[in-house]
DNA sequence: TCCAGTCTTTCATATTTATGCAAAATAGCT
DNA sequence: AGCTATTTTGCATAAATATGAAAGACTGGA
């Protein structure tokens, strides 16, 4: 399945980088050697119902549609609270235990927030290490979920 | 202030149709007497954060930024949920009854949602009445309305 | 294997969007 | 009012994005 596979780089992309132009995605994706035009990643973005947005700072740059990035947080948000039970950091990592068997889903839902601090995520059945991509994403992230655990 | 005045216009008409383009919007604005280029639309879009979102019907719209939406979203349930006293609802209204000194800020937030299935809303010190489009529509409003209230 | 149907990609290009620059409008002064 | 600074706009066009059409890949039979 070669589509998919792009796509779930270009998702990747979205989390680890800003992307300000399609042919962008061309280049970061020639340079994992995933050879594509403008074409098919405009039809890909058009698959994925990403969105341009005009950021604060006077640019512009993809990211993962509204609608799907509210659902997401609700999930999260319903998840966190019905299966939290404790975290610790430390370094670049956040660990959350959780309810036996929401591991992977919360891990798999922090996924898809795609977030900006977040390097990457691994849960077992009780059990989501999140690492971070640096101290200070460390924080941001708490507060993050320190923000969905408390309502708001 | 024509620019702003210009601006809540092309909010208005967000809520109100799917425009796929930049030129529709010209054309509507024109037909509202206000004459501009799609030059200026396009600076409107990035000063307002509009984003064009590939529906899912294989076409492409423009709309809110998510962040803007999210914490709207928020506010309003924050709102609702503090100032809340009653609801009724009669064909194409509702009316919500809220603390006294709610009720224009939740319209306001009301509107700014630019709900699909509101036509317009009003409010006095402790009431806002919410105008549907339809029947449906104030089927629809209410119970997006009830899950505002009931968490989520 | 060979074929028909389906899906995906590229190429070329049409369409749409963004922007540099000059002109016009607006806002503050005095 | 008259002048200057700032903001906003349109024009022209550059830049970016979307898409028809043809070619290539893949799939599941016969």
């Amino acid at each position: 399945m070669k589509k998919q596979e792009r796509q779930r780089y270009i998702k990747r992309l979205l989390s680890s980088r800003e992307i300000e132009r399609q042919e962008d995605f061309v280049s970061l994706l020639r340079a994992e050697n995933i050879d594509v035009t403008q074409a098919t990643i405009s039809r890909d973005i058009k698959d994925m119902q990403l969105v341009k947005v005009p950021s604060a700072t006077g640019g512009y740059h993809y990211s993962m549609p509204v609608q799907k990035k509210m659902d997401t947080e609700k999930k999260l948000k319903r998840t966190l609270k019905d299966a939290y039970v404790s975290y610790a950091t430390q370094d670049k990592f956040v660990l959350i235990k959780v309810l036996p068997g929401n591991g992977p889903a919360l891990a798999s839902l922090i996924e898809d927030m795609h977030y900006e601090h977040v390097f990457g995520t691994v849960g077992d059945d009780s059990t989501v290490l999140i690492i971070c991509k640096s101290l200070d994403a460390t924080l941001e992230l708490q507060q993050t979920l320190q923000r969905l655990l408390s309502d708001n």
